[in-house]
DNA sequence: TTATCTTTTGCAACATTGTTGCTTTTTTGC
DNA sequence: GCAAAAAAGCAACAATGTTGCAAAAGATAA
């Protein structure tokens, strides 16, 4: 079973190389698995640790960027300063991002995830200012760490 | 002219710290002044660069941290990996932060502002979620890079 | 499949940013 | 002004991020 669901995923991360023009390299592979197989966002840490120190850092982080350009993944600001990523929507394309979702960050176990289903809210800004991206991070219980009885 | 309104600045910053129980430095001083003489919020790396190299990196850290602690300044989340930070309502204080405003970064000058009449909306989350926190940040243009005829 | 060209990786060296312990200096309260 | 307390400065270190370049791996076409 685990050994299938490996398999799936990696098919699929081929796929979305393929789709995005890029080589099939072994880091790359891992690094879209480690995204798929993950329920929240993941900082460029978590993936060398994830990774199980099978990639040089600078291997990761160049990855990591071409992801982004790419529209592969996303980025999720914080307040600790680490940044978060996060696998897009197929609605993203290369120069072109369009996460208009809500994300939270658990205070407990200090997963973040994407609200996929959040959209975020029209804000009203003051005369002047032209509002283009909006990001909106909500910090509180995530669904997992919720007490049965509170 | 220049002179007067850094007197009134620095009897401001001297009132401030003396409000959060505060030993009154030249660094402290000097900080808070940056802040006050500042539209818009400060990273670390623009204290710094302000100061005029004359205060001890470190100085800068734990100074921010303080600052934070008493609920002076906030911090505020970017994409970027460089927290900055600005002045708090007086509403804030030790211990509890009532940063209930949305921040806007301006894509052409890069400057940070605290839009105070721009309360946070509120957030529906999925089942199971429970709020604490929301965050804000807008990005855009601001009201003195607008084109006056766009 | 192999030869070749292109892309990506890994390494080393470096730059920047943030942290900690400890000594000296400054501030405070008397 | 003096003693106690607080903060600054220094040094050393840790973590994070960047760049150039040679070696390795991937893509392409014969």
């Amino acid at each position: 079973m685990q050994k299938e669901t490996t398999i799936i995923n990696e098919n699929q991360a081929i796929r979305l190389l393929k789709q995005n023009g890029l080589s099939i390299t072994d880091s790359r592979k891992k690094i879209v698995q480690l995204f798929l197989e993950q329920d929240g966002a993941l900082a460029h840490g978590d993936i060398e640790k994830k990774a199980g120190e099978k990639f040089d850092r600078v291997t990761v982080y160049r990855t990591l960027q071409v992801f982004v350009d790419k529209g592969i993944i996303h980025t999720i600001p914080t307040a600790d300063n680490s940044i978060r990523y996060a696998l897009c929507k197929d609605d993203c394309g290369e120069g072109h991002h369009h996460d208009h979702h809500v994300h939270f960050v658990c205070d407990n176990c200090g997963v973040t995830y994407c609200l996929d289903d959040v959209v975020t809210p029209e804000i009203k800004l003051p005369k002047g200012y032209t509002a283009g991206h909006v990001e909106v991070v909500v910090e509180g219980v995530c669904k997992n760490c919720k007490t049965p009885f509170s």
